[in-house]
RNA sequence: GCGGGUGUAGCUCAGUGGUAGAGCGUCACGUUGCCAACGUGAAUGUCGUGAGUUCGAAUCUCAUCACCCGCUCCA
């Protein structure tokens, strides 16, 4: 088994032991795609989405331009208008029904496949498909039917009938020759390959109250557009952000959180003017990826990767990823994607709704639809990569294993410990707790020996430990103990707050 | 979606047809007193789920679900 493997299930291990990740509906054998956070992972992933609230919303860092960046936050409904779908091509194109070939790993459009079938076919004849206005398949699969008749090509159009495959009963496919194979029954019946989650509105579900669960935030934030700037003295340029939950139904969930079909993302829309919009793209990703550096995940396992030709949307101009070198994959994955979307979103929107969405610039006197920047970043997916940075193997240690959180995401910011369990120590310390957890979430713990408390909260990635002994008694001091370097401090316990708050 | 692997206690795993196990963790009591210490005791199991074969299934067969690995896919 691959070293990084190994890594991988360590890491989920911990995580499913101390409460950070369970799978969801475990208890009944699980479901795939869906994970559930435990006490320690609401906290940490809680953290990271204040966090990223609270460093890009309510304070961010100053723009390119010298001035403060306006940005404003929104919540909408995870249930929307399907037409906003539509407008943003979620649906159609990708909804049709597809057929999958065992036999050559093909995948065809079900609405795009003909099949030939003899015209004098007694119940059991072989059929051959083929891909429609294509003609080698085509000419393959009149050939081969010609051979099974035992007639020479070219194939005499009385002696077959041709038909859509999405006309013949699903119970035949087993006698339908794929496009690219020579035997029969490798056929899938044909799927709905739609990535978005279908629901329904309203008691009656009849096809007028088909509704989708959202693929993503962003269209909440272009839908509201003008809401926004109606009511909320903003000015272009400004930014519009949303945390919440999108669902993909992905077909195939892998590598723990990271493929999920429900997940949280953090989401930007920028609205600026097209001649500033590559100013403000290159700033967002320079600030998204010092956020990220901010907050631990430095050095090598954070790459930034241009998407550059084919890779890039059509009405795109620009798009870094932002990827992060998981243990699960030899190639760094996706955390967020900082791209330069054009008016693309509005001007569908515009159409779609036939409502006016530009925007008049009082200072240029000009009215225009704004080009936006996107940063769009996965809650969970950051969560696992900071699960992951985060995971320690120091075999120096008595306990190995720990978590080195950022302070400022660790889920449990302090605990406090008597030393032992007697001689007046628990009464010592417990208003020292009380103290501390009124400002962070703490943790009193007098059970069994010091050692095995300090080694829980390594687990817990608790940054500071603070226990009061003998000597609390006469002066007043307690230890503080590091949870990286394992080294104690003595400070007096008046200063334990202040000591926090320089730290976290 | 395809192929391979795995599924037994909270975690890691042993258990090849005949009473459900170990280590670690958890809890209690005692001892100790700054780094998963020691002793004694205890709790904890739909053996992933469902069918089948059998006198009898964790064990054999089939199906199914979940996870892992490799492809594939990822608008």
């Amino acid at each position: 088994m691959a070293k990084s493997t190994e890594k991988m299930e360590k890491i989920t291990s911990l995580c499913k032991r101390r409460g950070f990740i369970f799978q969801s509906s475990e208890i009944y054998g699980g479901i795939g795609g869906f994970w559930d956070y435990g006490p320690l992972g609401v906290e940490l992933k809680r953290n990271i989405k204040d966090a990223w609230w609270r460093d890009m919303v309510l304070n961010p860092p100053i723009g390119p331009d010298g001035k403060q960046v306006q940005m404003v936050g929104v919540d909408c409904s995870l249930i929307m208008n399907p037409k906003v779908w539509e407008a943003s091509g979620h649906v159609g194109g990708f909804s049709d029904p597809m057929v999958d070939c065992k036999e050559s790993k093909s995948r065809y459009r079900a609405d795009q496949i003909t099949v030939a079938i003899p015209a004098n076919d007694d119940g059991n004849a072989q059929m051959y498909a083929y891909v429609s206005e294509d003609e080698e398949t085509q000419a393959k699969a009149h050939k081969a039917l010609a051979k099974y008749l035992k007639t020479k090509p070219p194939l005499d159009s009385s002696l077959f009938i041709e038909k859509p495959l999405l006309e013949i009963p699903v119970e035949l496919y087993n006698r339908i020759v794929g496009p690219h194979v020579k035997d029969a029954g490798t056929l899938t019946e044909p799927r709905e390959f739609n990535l978005m989650f279908q629901t329904f509105v309203g008691a009656l579900q009849d096809s007028s109250s088909v509704a989708y669960l959202r693929p993503e935030t962003a269209q909440g934030i272009f839908a509201n557009f003008k809401n926004v700037c109606d009511s909320s003295r903003v000015k272009v340029p400004f930014g519009i952000a949303q945390i919440g939950k999108a669902f993909r139904n992905e077909i195939n969930p892998r590598n723990y959180t990271f493929r999920s079909r429900e997940f949280e993302q953090m989401e930007i829309e920028f609205f600026c003017h097209d001649d500033d919009a590559m100013m403000w793209w290159e700033w967002w990703r320079d600030t998204r990826i010092n956020w990220y550096t901010s907050l631990g995940l430095a050095g090598e396992n954070l790459v930034p990767r241009n998407q550059e030709g084919d890779e890039l949307a059509h009405y795109s101009k620009a798009c870094t990823d932002i990827e992060y070198r998981f243990p699960f994959a030899d190639e760094p994955q996706e955390l967020e994607g900082v791209a330069h979307r054009g008016c693309y979103d509005l001007n569908a929107h515009q159409e779609k709704s036939g409502k006016d969405l530009t925007y008049f610039d009082t200072d240029r006197k000009e009215r225009f639809l704004p080009t936006v920047i996107e940063p769009s970043a996965g809650a969970d997916r950051s969560t696992l990569a900071f699960i992951t940075e985060a995971y320690t193997v120091d075999e120096s240690r008595p306990s190995p294993e720990l978590m080195k959180f950022h302070p400022r995401l660790a889920p449990i910011k302090a605990a406090v410990f008597p030393l032992v369990a007697k001689d007046g120590l628990p009464e010592l310390a417990e208003p020292l707790y009380q103290d501390i957890r009124k400002r962070w979430p703490a943790q009193f713990d007098a059970k069994q020996s010091i050692g095995k408390r300090y080694a829980r909260m390594d687990e817990a990635g608790t940054p500071y430990c603070f226990t009061v002994d003998g000597q609390t008694k006469e002066d007043n001091t307690v230890t503080v103990r590091d949870r990286d370097t394992g080294g104690q401090d003595r400070i007096d316990m008046s200063r334990v707050i202040e000591y926090l708050e320089e730290r976290l």
